[in-house]
DNA sequence: TACATAAGTAAGAGTACTCTAACATTGAGA
DNA sequence: TCTCAATGTTAGAGTACTCTTACTTATGTA
């Protein structure tokens, strides 16, 4: 790992691969996938518009490429603000709404690549694993707070809308739907909801077991 | 009102406007923002590709004429759906979330636009209006559900983080990140997350006037 | 050191789109 | 009925992008 910066050597790049997709998701960042193409992801890493076409047998392997950096990416920021969260399972799980939401508010656009965009084609095996990664992830983190015979599907259900309340919480704000306040304050907000939401079905779990 | 269809009567449409706005919210639905052009559009309505932009000075505006067309329907379909729940103030609440739902599965992709897009410019004042209508729906139905000194602000942030979870449920569907159901059970599932999120706020509420 | 190969460049064909300009048709009111 | 403003049409200039082809340069290995 002597080189993973930015700079050029000469003719050869050293690793353009990885450049073009480092530069590919700043771009989705600033421009969403509306205004993502090759030649610019091209021009930023500065190299010529077909140099791409050497690493990327097309435009939309490159986007997939750039999809599975950034759920890659979110993935191992949630399961360290896990770690960081201590050891109460509520605060774990909780904990990773707010790293999501600092994520997307970072990489603003970024985040609609991934779920504006269909990568459940098999050519795009690589989004769909980390996709299965980030879940995993959730999984895990649900499973310590449900009761312990909780079946895999419920706990896939909840991680689902656990995941949809974070993920609505933080694309909503991009839209400026909010008074403006520093990142700080949205990620303790969307901790909390995310909060509400885990006790409100924790509730929900105990009037079904021992009805009124 | 006596033609609102699809039919073209001669070389004059009737009212290219409005159709213009069908079918770019009907190409948005199937493609999304990616694949919406102002061509497709036309030919779409059966009219040469100039012909939009003697109502629409850009592209832009007709995009912009779709969302708020998008959003107003939206918000119909809210207050329609609360309407039918009954009396209950949660029951009216939480059927929003199914009703957006359902909305979102039939028109897919044309979501996307509502959220993926900028429209804060003053360009852009119908979409804008139209969401503080929807907005304002949903602060009429958050109102009654909350106790009756919750200042303003704090109902707005409430629906705030009402919209985000039925927001983001309904676009994590779209990803096919679900086993396959019909709709009618996804707006069910739509409706008991909204149920705990309303639920959980209301422990919330309830603790925190009431220490232990 | 020779050289096969990986990885870059330049040039451009082909496509699709936005928007404009000039012209055609129609309907509604003077 | 006449006329003109509104609303269509055709043609095309200009732009941007994808992807290919042929060529160039660097690199690792025999």
């Amino acid at each position: 790992m002597s080189r993973s910066t930015t700079q050029r050597r000469g003719y050869h790049h050293g690793d353009l691969r990885a450049e073009l997709v480092r530069e590919g998701i700043a771009l989705l960042a600033e421009t969403g996938v509306a205004g993502f193409s090759v030649a610019k992801v091209a021009i930023r890493a500065g190299v010529s518009s077909a140099a791409p076409y050497r690493h990327f047998p097309d435009r939309e392997a490159l986007l997939a490429a750039c999809a599975a950096g950034i759920i890659a990416e979110i993935t191992g920021l949630l399961a360290e603000a896990a770690e960081e969260a201590g050891p109460d399972p509520v605060d774990r799980l909780a904990a990773t709404a707010g790293a999501y939401t600092r994520y997307v508010l970072d990489h603003r656009a970024g985040i609609d690549l991934v779920y504006a965009h269909d990568f459940t084609g098999p050519h795009h095996l690589a989004v769909q694993e980390q996709s299965r990664r980030l879940t995993d992830t959730l999984m895990d983190l649900a499973s310590a707070v449900l009761p312990d015979d909780t079946s895999w599907a419920e706990i896939a259900d909840f991680v689902y809308v656990h995941l949809s309340t974070t993920h609505g919480y933080a694309v909503l704000l991009l839209k400026g739907a909010r008074p403006p306040q520093d990142a700080d304050g949205h990620a303790a907000r969307a901790v909390t909801a995310a909060r509400d939401h885990i006790s409100g079905h924790l509730v929900r779990l105990r009037d079904r077991s021992m009805p009124s």
